[in-house]
DNA sequence: ACGCCATATTGACATTCATCGATATGGGAT
DNA sequence: ATCCCATATCGATGAATGTCAATATGGCGT
């Protein structure tokens, strides 16, 4: 067998932590995972990247069904998700439910993978 | 409804494009779901951190099965998946196989999420 | 109150996926 | 050649997931 790496098993209260200085818990590997579990999906990156790209990184719903070619309740299904996982926010206004891309949290994923600065 | 995006769907040849700054198109929002997808399991983003965080970022399986507490038919599995998303690299050295971070991949997954500029 | 529109939830179904045991492959060493 | 060890592949299985049609919810007009 090569080097035993022991695993040093950092304990750190932060949700995640970035993956390629050292060695994470399973927890944050779980917390983290969960992150990109949300836009391990082709839909659900559409739909982010629509939003973001709109105007006020905005959108309705309405606006979100056709270009995806999803039923309404698919693509509410992952706006749900995205939500969730805190990189949309909901908000309504009438009768409509405007999806908002939450700043930052795409950012605080990136550098998860490529900044080595801790919080 | 509200404003009506009509999704200019631009034509690149790259795989990837960065999810804020415009509308992507399928396929790159399949390319790009892809990457996330690889990633969207804990045992993966482990297994990453564990190579990413060793000695010249590069490990052998026997090193990486104790820690994920998995059978190493399933480890096995994961790092063929990591190896073809592009994320990992093989090489053989006597009986053991070396998995090693390509350096970029995550840096380059980074990018797509948080930097506006293209290639 | 009623009806209409936008969105969310539910239930069902087919597919994908993570996992394991069993087995195959492949490289030393004897 | 043969044995052993490390790793990969195969087949099966149970769980999770994406999708839809049907239905529920919730808001705005009339």
């Amino acid at each position: 067998m090569a080097d035993v790496i022991e695993l040093p098993v950092i304990q750190q209260e932060s949700c995640c932590a970035p993956a390629t200085s050292a060695p994470i818990t399973p927890e944050q590997a779980a917390s983290t995972a969960a992150l990109f579990k949300a836009l391990g999906d082709p839909t659900r990156v559409l739909l982010i990247s629509i939003v973001a790209a709109a105007d006020g990184q905005e959108a309705c719903v309405c606006d979100l069904t056709e270009p995806t070619g999803l039923s309404q309740p698919t693509v509410s299904h992952h706006l749900k998700i995205l939500t969730e996982a805190g990189f949309l926010s909901r908000t309504r206004r009438g009768s409509w439910a405007y999806y908002a891309l939450v700043p930052g949290s795409l950012e605080r994923l990136a550098s998860l993978l490529a900044e080595p600065r801790a919080d």
